[in-house]
DNA sequence: GTGTACCGATACGGTGGAGTACCGGTACAC
DNA sequence: GTGTACCGGTACTCCACCGTATCGGTACAC
């Protein structure tokens, strides 16, 4: 983005033999995220990442010792709370715009935890990795905006549907494909609040 | 269970070289689920299963063409309706009583579930049977019990939540391991109904 | 008893990925 | 200009699995 695009004949990026910037280690962390929403986690190979990044598999190894590593540092990377900054002063507006926003990044984010959520089993530093990515950070943001709506009286503190509305938010989300065959979209996600989660927390 | 258990010496199963039984087939069928719950579908391999088995890979290659169509026929075989015949007369003890089940079956079913979410993306085949045989007869019979609710007079049949219901119970089941760390058991998904659904549909 | 169909075991070639080693080349520091 | 560290490419070994072929053996029908 840095406008360094036409700096020799064809689009060719001129010989790297630099060291690897920020820039280039994401653009392998991208790269196996994405094999791994496409192929699953088993298929992805680090001959297939290195080909498709153009760097060579010694780089790759240099860098991180092992496929699970390297996912996991890729998914540390990747890190970003999708729906941070959502305060809007009412809670039941606060969910609405949580499941708008849930819906934009439903489709990848819900491939990457479904292509990874058994790979996970059998490594712990890639299941801490995953859960730092891509679960704690959402929920986090939930539970936050649940105490904001407790502290301003929306909802009383013991109210027990609030344990609850995580689960009910992510599952879902994620189980949506395996029901109708389809990604939850914003649309589908607002919807289930209105009709589901804001009359279990008696804001129907 | 044909109390067939002390043929021989030791506890072996004197040679096999019959047809294949329903009752041999069974077996296959446990083993290569039980794998895939284990480790994922791409790392069972036919060898696996053969060894395990103690049968051999031409006998499996005689039966099924591919690993794919294995599993599937896998699949169709443990078909069964986890709680069908729950009809209590109350929509809201249906619910109960179906979490209550859920619970029983939800280690098992989630983790299968889990590890063939991603390869059902690339065979049309192994999807169907994996619908067939663990979500449909589930949903199924929720939508039934949420029909006889209907045509009692206990919930509206335009009720908004109606639709997301199976969503929210196979939801909940199914993510409860990403954010808890532990599989959905009985008592939780009870607390679930009472906390969340049964308030949803305006049953609290 | 005889025949036959099918099982279990084993061996085999082919494929593909993991991870290592080496080598030439280039960017960058000084 | 020189040195050096690190990159990209490639070749290599190891290993596991796929799918097939072969063979001896045994249950079962008749």
């Amino acid at each position: 983005m840095t406008s360094q695009a036409a700096e020799g004949p064809e689009t060719v990026v001129a010989s790297r033999r630099s060291k690897i910037t920020p820039e280039r280690e994401r653009e392998f962390f991208d790269a196996v995220l994405e094999q791994i929403r496409e192929c699953g986690y088993d298929s992805v190979t680090m001959e297939g990442i290195a080909a498709s990044t153009r760097c060579s598999k010694s780089t790759l190894y240099r860098q991180w010792k092992t496929k699970p590593q390297f996912v996991a540092a890729a998914l540390r990377a990747s890190r970003r709370v999708r729906f941070a900054g959502i305060d809007t002063g009412s809670l039941a507006e606060d969910l609405r715009q949580a499941a708008r926003a849930a819906g934009d990044w439903s489709g990848k984010d819900t491939r990457l935890l479904q292509a990874l959520g058994h790979a996970v089993t059998s490594d712990q530093e890639l299941a801490r990795a995953l859960r730092e990515a891509l679960v704690h950070p959402e929920i986090a943001a939930l539970e936050e905006m649940l105490a904001r709506g407790v502290a301003r009286g929306e909802v009383r503190a013991d109210h027990p549907a609030l344990e609850y509305i995580p689960a009910m938010m992510f599952g879902v989300l994620r189980v949506r494909p395996v029901l109708n065959g389809q990604y939850a979209d914003a649309d589908y996600l607002v919807r289930f609040v209105e009709a589901a989660v804001l009359p279990a927390l008696g804001l129907g």
